[in-house]
DNA sequence: CAATAAATGAGATTAAGTCTCAATTAAATA
DNA sequence: TATTTAATTGAGACTTAATCTCATTTATTG
Protein backbone atom coordinates (compact mmCIF):
# COMPACT_ATOMS: atom_id res chain seq x y z
CA UNK A 1 0.00 0.00 0.00
CA UNK A 2 1.14 3.65 -0.73
CA UNK A 3 3.23 5.38 1.83
CA UNK A 4 1.01 8.44 3.36
CA UNK A 5 4.15 10.11 4.69
CA UNK A 6 5.70 9.51 0.80
CA UNK A 7 2.70 11.23 -0.43
CA UNK A 8 3.01 14.28 1.47
CA UNK A 9 6.78 14.07 0.45
CA UNK A 10 6.06 13.92 -3.60
CA UNK A 11 3.95 16.85 -3.13
CA UNK A 12 6.70 19.17 -1.23
CA UNK A 13 4.20 19.60 2.11
CA UNK A 14 5.35 19.20 5.77
CA UNK A 15 4.85 16.24 7.42
CA UNK A 16 2.62 16.53 10.23
CA UNK A 17 0.74 13.48 12.28
CA UNK A 18 -2.50 15.02 11.54
CA UNK A 19 -2.36 14.89 7.67
CA UNK A 20 -0.47 11.38 7.82
CA UNK A 21 -3.72 10.03 10.09
CA UNK A 22 -6.22 11.09 7.57
CA UNK A 23 -4.22 10.16 4.17
CA UNK A 24 -3.99 6.58 5.59
CA UNK A 25 -7.19 6.81 6.78
CA UNK A 26 -8.71 7.12 3.28
CA UNK A 27 -5.91 4.66 2.03
CA UNK A 28 -7.58 2.38 4.25
CA UNK A 29 -11.23 2.52 2.41
CA UNK A 30 -11.31 1.05 -1.30
CA UNK A 31 -14.57 3.92 -1.59
CA UNK A 32 -14.70 7.32 -0.82
CA UNK A 33 -16.24 8.54 2.70
CA UNK A 34 -18.58 11.18 4.08
CA UNK A 35 -16.61 13.54 6.00
CA UNK A 36 -19.13 12.59 8.99
CA UNK A 37 -17.47 8.68 8.70
CA UNK A 38 -14.15 10.23 8.26
CA UNK A 39 -14.14 12.26 11.75
CA UNK A 40 -15.51 9.06 13.34
CA UNK A 41 -12.63 7.12 12.36
CA UNK A 42 -9.93 10.17 13.61
CA UNK A 43 -12.06 10.87 16.69
CA UNK A 44 -9.92 11.68 19.78
CA UNK A 45 -6.85 11.80 17.16
CA UNK A 46 -7.40 14.90 15.50
CA UNK A 47 -9.04 17.78 16.26
CA UNK A 48 -12.55 18.82 13.70
CA UNK A 49 -10.89 22.35 12.62
CA UNK A 50 -7.26 20.11 11.74
CA UNK A 51 -9.42 18.00 9.43
CA UNK A 52 -11.28 20.50 7.75
CA UNK A 53 -7.59 22.71 7.63
CA UNK A 54 -5.75 19.16 6.51
CA UNK A 55 -8.78 18.10 3.96
CA UNK A 56 -8.27 21.45 2.11
CA UNK A 57 -4.56 21.29 2.04
CA UNK A 58 -4.63 17.85 0.40
CA UNK A 59 -7.10 19.44 -2.11
CA UNK A 60 -4.57 22.30 -2.69
CA UNK A 61 -1.98 19.91 -3.53
CA UNK A 62 -4.74 17.77 -5.69
CA UNK A 63 -4.55 14.46 -4.24
CA UNK A 64 -8.06 14.82 -2.93
CA UNK A 65 -11.33 14.50 -4.53
CA UNK A 66 -14.27 16.26 -2.96
CA UNK A 67 -17.97 15.60 -4.37
CA UNK A 68 -21.64 15.21 -2.71
CA UNK A 69 -23.89 12.43 -1.67
CA UNK A 70 -27.39 12.45 -2.83
CA UNK A 71 -28.22 13.92 0.76
CA UNK A 72 -26.26 16.36 0.03
CA UNK A 73 -23.18 15.29 2.45
CA UNK A 74 -19.49 16.13 1.71
CA UNK A 75 -17.60 13.02 0.67
CA UNK A 76 -13.87 12.78 0.09
CA UNK A 77 -11.56 10.03 -1.33
CA UNK A 78 -8.02 10.55 -2.57
CA UNK A 79 -6.89 10.88 -5.86
CA UNK A 80 -3.63 7.91 -6.30
CA UNK A 81 -1.62 7.65 -9.07
CA UNK A 82 -2.68 4.28 -10.01
CA UNK A 83 -6.36 5.20 -10.02
CA UNK A 84 -7.73 5.55 -13.44
CA UNK A 85 -10.33 7.47 -14.13
CA UNK A 86 -13.74 6.44 -12.55
CA UNK A 87 -17.75 7.42 -11.48
CA UNK A 88 -19.47 6.46 -8.79
CA UNK A 89 -22.88 4.97 -7.93
CA UNK A 90 -24.93 5.72 -5.00
CA UNK A 91 -26.96 3.43 -2.91
CA UNK A 92 -30.26 5.54 -1.53
CA UNK A 93 -30.79 2.65 1.04
CA UNK A 94 -27.70 2.11 2.87
CA UNK A 95 -25.45 5.47 1.69
CA UNK A 96 -22.76 2.86 0.38
CA UNK A 97 -20.33 5.08 -2.72
CA UNK A 98 -18.92 2.80 -5.24
CA UNK A 99 -16.27 3.95 -7.80
CA UNK A 100 -17.26 2.46 -11.20
CA UNK A 101 -15.12 1.99 -14.62
CA UNK A 102 -16.99 3.37 -17.36
CA UNK A 103 -16.24 0.47 -20.88
CA UNK A 104 -13.95 2.71 -23.43
CA UNK A 105 -16.89 2.75 -25.58
CA UNK A 106 -18.53 5.32 -23.69
CA UNK A 107 -15.61 7.27 -22.59
CA UNK A 108 -15.43 7.40 -26.33
CA UNK A 109 -18.96 8.43 -27.08
CA UNK A 110 -18.71 10.86 -24.56
CA UNK A 111 -15.01 12.92 -25.99
CA UNK A 112 -17.07 13.20 -29.02
CA UNK A 113 -20.22 14.78 -27.33
CA UNK A 114 -17.99 16.95 -25.36
CA UNK A 115 -15.71 18.04 -28.63
CA UNK A 116 -19.64 18.93 -30.12
CA UNK A 117 -20.89 20.51 -27.06
CA UNK A 118 -17.57 23.03 -26.77
CA UNK A 119 -18.40 24.37 -30.15
CA UNK A 120 -22.11 24.39 -29.82
CA UNK A 121 -21.69 26.87 -26.48
CA UNK A 122 -18.12 27.99 -26.81
CA UNK A 123 -16.96 26.24 -23.58
CA UNK A 124 -13.50 24.98 -23.38
CA UNK A 125 -14.83 21.91 -21.22
CA UNK A 126 -11.60 20.18 -18.86
CA UNK A 127 -13.61 17.55 -16.53
CA UNK A 128 -16.98 15.59 -16.15
CA UNK A 129 -18.69 13.49 -13.81
CA UNK A 130 -21.21 10.94 -14.04
CA UNK A 131 -22.80 10.08 -10.82
CA UNK A 132 -25.41 6.68 -11.08
CA UNK A 133 -28.17 6.11 -8.21
CA UNK A 134 -30.34 3.15 -7.17
CA UNK A 135 -30.46 0.47 -4.54
CA UNK A 136 -28.06 -2.41 -4.07
CA UNK A 137 -29.22 -5.55 -4.13
CA UNK A 138 -31.04 -7.06 -0.71
CA UNK A 139 -28.15 -9.60 -0.13
CA UNK A 140 -26.37 -6.15 1.27
CA UNK A 141 -27.12 -6.66 5.46
CA UNK A 142 -27.33 -2.65 5.93
CA UNK A 143 -30.27 -2.45 3.09
CA UNK A 144 -33.95 -2.51 4.59
CA UNK B 1 -45.70 29.92 -20.64
CA UNK B 2 -46.68 27.41 -18.80
CA UNK B 3 -48.49 28.83 -15.89
CA UNK B 4 -47.87 28.77 -12.95
CA UNK B 5 -50.97 28.05 -10.90
CA UNK B 6 -52.14 25.32 -13.09
CA UNK B 7 -49.14 23.65 -12.10
CA UNK B 8 -50.06 23.44 -8.55
CA UNK B 9 -53.85 22.68 -9.40
CA UNK B 10 -52.17 19.98 -11.72
CA UNK B 11 -50.40 18.58 -8.39
CA UNK B 12 -53.32 19.10 -6.06
CA UNK B 13 -51.88 21.13 -3.53
CA UNK B 14 -52.82 24.31 -2.63
CA UNK B 15 -52.55 27.54 -4.64
CA UNK B 16 -50.85 30.33 -2.70
CA UNK B 17 -48.99 33.59 -3.46
CA UNK B 18 -45.17 32.39 -2.12
CA UNK B 19 -45.72 29.25 -3.89
CA UNK B 20 -46.88 31.25 -7.39
CA UNK B 21 -43.69 33.42 -6.86
CA UNK B 22 -41.36 30.60 -6.13
CA UNK B 23 -42.40 29.00 -9.54
CA UNK B 24 -42.48 32.23 -11.29
CA UNK B 25 -38.92 32.96 -10.82
CA UNK B 26 -37.72 29.42 -11.96
CA UNK B 27 -40.22 30.27 -14.99
CA UNK B 28 -38.20 33.04 -16.29
CA UNK B 29 -35.00 31.21 -16.29
CA UNK B 30 -34.01 29.37 -18.43
CA UNK B 31 -30.95 27.74 -16.67
CA UNK B 32 -30.92 26.60 -12.56
CA UNK B 33 -30.72 29.04 -10.38
CA UNK B 34 -28.63 28.98 -7.01
CA UNK B 35 -30.94 28.79 -4.07
CA UNK B 36 -28.99 32.12 -3.38
CA UNK B 37 -30.02 34.09 -7.07
CA UNK B 38 -33.70 32.58 -6.03
CA UNK B 39 -33.52 34.61 -2.74
CA UNK B 40 -32.17 37.44 -4.01
CA UNK B 41 -34.86 37.60 -7.04
CA UNK B 42 -37.47 37.32 -4.43
CA UNK B 43 -36.35 39.56 -1.76
CA UNK B 44 -39.04 40.99 0.31
CA UNK B 45 -41.15 39.46 -1.60
CA UNK B 46 -40.68 35.70 0.24
CA UNK B 47 -39.54 34.88 3.52
CA UNK B 48 -36.34 32.92 3.74
CA UNK B 49 -37.89 30.26 5.57
CA UNK B 50 -40.92 29.58 3.51
CA UNK B 51 -38.63 29.90 0.26
CA UNK B 52 -36.86 26.62 1.68
CA UNK B 53 -40.44 25.39 2.73
CA UNK B 54 -41.65 25.79 -0.88
CA UNK B 55 -38.47 24.67 -2.33
CA UNK B 56 -39.26 21.39 -0.22
CA UNK B 57 -42.68 21.31 -1.34
CA UNK B 58 -41.80 21.34 -4.93
CA UNK B 59 -39.28 18.22 -4.68
CA UNK B 60 -42.18 16.74 -2.69
CA UNK B 61 -44.82 16.48 -5.92
CA UNK B 62 -41.56 15.94 -8.02
CA UNK B 63 -41.35 19.02 -9.75
CA UNK B 64 -38.17 20.20 -8.35
CA UNK B 65 -35.00 19.01 -9.65
CA UNK B 66 -31.92 20.24 -6.87
CA UNK B 67 -28.17 19.85 -7.01
CA UNK B 68 -24.94 21.06 -6.42
CA UNK B 69 -22.66 23.38 -8.20
CA UNK B 70 -18.85 22.82 -8.29
CA UNK B 71 -18.74 25.39 -5.13
CA UNK B 72 -21.10 23.03 -3.18
CA UNK B 73 -24.24 25.57 -3.63
CA UNK B 74 -27.39 24.36 -3.68
CA UNK B 75 -28.71 24.71 -7.54
CA UNK B 76 -32.47 24.36 -8.47
CA UNK B 77 -34.52 23.98 -11.70
CA UNK B 78 -38.18 23.08 -12.17
CA UNK B 79 -38.73 19.96 -14.01
CA UNK B 80 -41.24 20.75 -16.73
CA UNK B 81 -43.33 17.87 -18.59
CA UNK B 82 -42.06 19.75 -21.96
CA UNK B 83 -38.44 19.05 -20.83
CA UNK B 84 -36.88 16.41 -22.13
CA UNK B 85 -33.91 14.61 -20.41
CA UNK B 86 -30.77 16.76 -19.91
CA UNK B 87 -27.36 17.22 -17.92
CA UNK B 88 -25.42 20.43 -16.78
CA UNK B 89 -22.43 22.43 -18.01
CA UNK B 90 -21.19 24.38 -15.04
CA UNK B 91 -18.65 27.79 -15.89
CA UNK B 92 -15.77 27.55 -13.51
CA UNK B 93 -15.52 31.47 -14.54
CA UNK B 94 -18.46 33.06 -14.06
CA UNK B 95 -20.60 30.26 -12.57
CA UNK B 96 -22.90 30.03 -15.08
CA UNK B 97 -24.87 26.47 -15.23
CA UNK B 98 -26.28 25.61 -18.74
CA UNK B 99 -28.90 23.00 -19.75
CA UNK B 100 -26.96 20.21 -22.41
CA UNK B 101 -28.84 17.67 -23.79
CA UNK B 102 -26.64 14.58 -24.60
CA UNK B 103 -26.98 12.73 -28.54
CA UNK B 104 -28.76 9.54 -28.50
CA UNK B 105 -25.76 7.61 -29.39
CA UNK B 106 -24.49 8.50 -25.60
CA UNK B 107 -27.56 7.99 -23.81
CA UNK B 108 -27.91 4.33 -25.61
CA UNK B 109 -24.35 3.66 -25.07
CA UNK B 110 -24.77 4.99 -21.70
CA UNK B 111 -27.52 2.65 -20.90
CA UNK B 112 -25.62 -0.41 -22.48
CA UNK B 113 -22.85 0.33 -19.39
CA UNK B 114 -25.57 0.58 -17.22
CA UNK B 115 -27.29 -2.66 -17.61
CA UNK B 116 -23.75 -3.98 -17.64
CA UNK B 117 -22.67 -2.42 -14.34
CA UNK B 118 -26.20 -3.57 -12.56
CA UNK B 119 -25.15 -7.14 -13.12
CA UNK B 120 -21.73 -6.34 -11.73
CA UNK B 121 -22.63 -4.77 -8.87
CA UNK B 122 -26.01 -6.21 -8.37
CA UNK B 123 -27.77 -3.27 -8.39
CA UNK B 124 -30.68 -1.83 -9.67
CA UNK B 125 -29.95 2.08 -11.17
CA UNK B 126 -32.67 4.29 -11.16
CA UNK B 127 -31.45 7.55 -12.39
CA UNK B 128 -28.01 9.32 -13.50
CA UNK B 129 -26.47 12.44 -14.01
CA UNK B 130 -23.48 13.88 -15.85
CA UNK B 131 -21.81 17.05 -15.13
CA UNK B 132 -19.18 19.01 -17.57
CA UNK B 133 -17.04 21.50 -16.14
CA UNK B 134 -15.25 24.10 -17.70
CA UNK B 135 -14.94 27.71 -18.64
CA UNK B 136 -16.97 29.52 -21.17
CA UNK B 137 -15.56 31.71 -24.13
CA UNK B 138 -14.17 35.06 -23.25
CA UNK B 139 -16.99 36.41 -24.99
CA UNK B 140 -18.82 36.07 -22.49
CA UNK B 141 -19.38 39.73 -20.31
CA UNK B 142 -19.35 38.27 -16.89
CA UNK B 143 -15.74 36.62 -17.45
CA UNK B 144 -12.52 37.59 -16.86
C1' DC C 1 20.68 22.55 18.40
C1' DA C 2 18.64 27.07 17.98
C1' DA C 3 15.77 30.03 15.29
C1' DT C 4 11.99 30.53 12.36
C1' DA C 5 8.13 29.24 10.04
C1' DA C 6 4.21 26.25 9.65
C1' DA C 7 0.58 23.52 11.67
C1' DT C 8 -2.45 22.34 15.50
C1' DG C 9 -6.32 22.29 19.13
C1' DA C 10 -10.01 24.38 21.35
C1' DG C 11 -13.47 27.02 21.05
C1' DA C 12 -15.77 31.21 18.82
C1' DT C 13 -17.92 32.48 14.58
C1' DT C 14 -20.53 32.20 10.22
C1' DA C 15 -24.08 30.88 7.24
C1' DA C 16 -27.24 27.45 4.97
C1' DG C 17 -31.07 25.27 6.17
C1' DT C 18 -34.69 23.81 9.66
C1' DC C 19 -37.92 24.52 13.31
C1' DT C 20 -41.45 26.88 16.32
C1' DC C 21 -45.53 29.20 16.96
C1' DA C 22 -48.78 32.84 16.63
C1' DA C 23 -51.06 35.09 12.77
C1' DT C 24 -52.75 34.75 8.10
C1' DT C 25 -54.65 32.68 4.08
C1' DA C 26 -56.69 28.95 1.36
C1' DA C 27 -59.96 25.23 0.96
C1' DA C 28 -64.07 22.88 2.22
C1' DT C 29 -68.74 23.23 3.76
C1' DA C 30 -73.12 24.99 4.36
C1' DT D 1 -71.28 34.12 0.10
C1' DA D 2 -70.21 33.50 4.93
C1' DT D 3 -68.33 30.36 8.12
C1' DT D 4 -65.51 26.73 9.67
C1' DT D 5 -61.41 24.09 9.43
C1' DA D 6 -57.05 23.04 7.84
C1' DA D 7 -52.89 24.46 5.68
C1' DT D 8 -49.45 27.96 4.98
C1' DT D 9 -46.77 31.87 6.23
C1' DG D 10 -43.39 35.25 8.48
C1' DA D 11 -40.19 36.32 11.93
C1' DG D 12 -36.86 34.92 14.38
C1' DA D 13 -34.77 31.11 17.28
C1' DC D 14 -32.18 27.07 16.55
C1' DT D 15 -29.02 23.53 14.43
C1' DT D 16 -25.02 22.12 12.31
C1' DA D 17 -21.24 21.88 8.67
C1' DA D 18 -17.44 24.44 7.82
C1' DT D 19 -14.32 28.35 8.74
C1' DC D 20 -11.70 31.42 11.59
C1' DT D 21 -8.83 33.10 15.63
C1' DC D 22 -5.06 32.84 18.45
C1' DA D 23 -2.14 30.94 21.85
C1' DT D 24 0.61 26.69 21.90
C1' DT D 25 3.01 22.96 19.68
C1' DT D 26 5.55 20.83 16.04
C1' DA D 27 8.26 20.72 11.77
C1' DT D 28 11.85 22.60 8.99
C1' DT D 29 15.97 25.16 8.00
C1' DG D 30 20.62 26.72 8.81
Amino acid sequence: MKNSKQILLDHKVSITNPRILVIEALLENNNPLTVDELQIKLRKKVAKSTLYRVLNDLKKINILNEFTNPENATVVELILEEDSHHHHLFCSDCGEIIDIQMGDEFEKTLSKEIKRLEKKFHFSIEDHRLELFGKCSDLCENCS
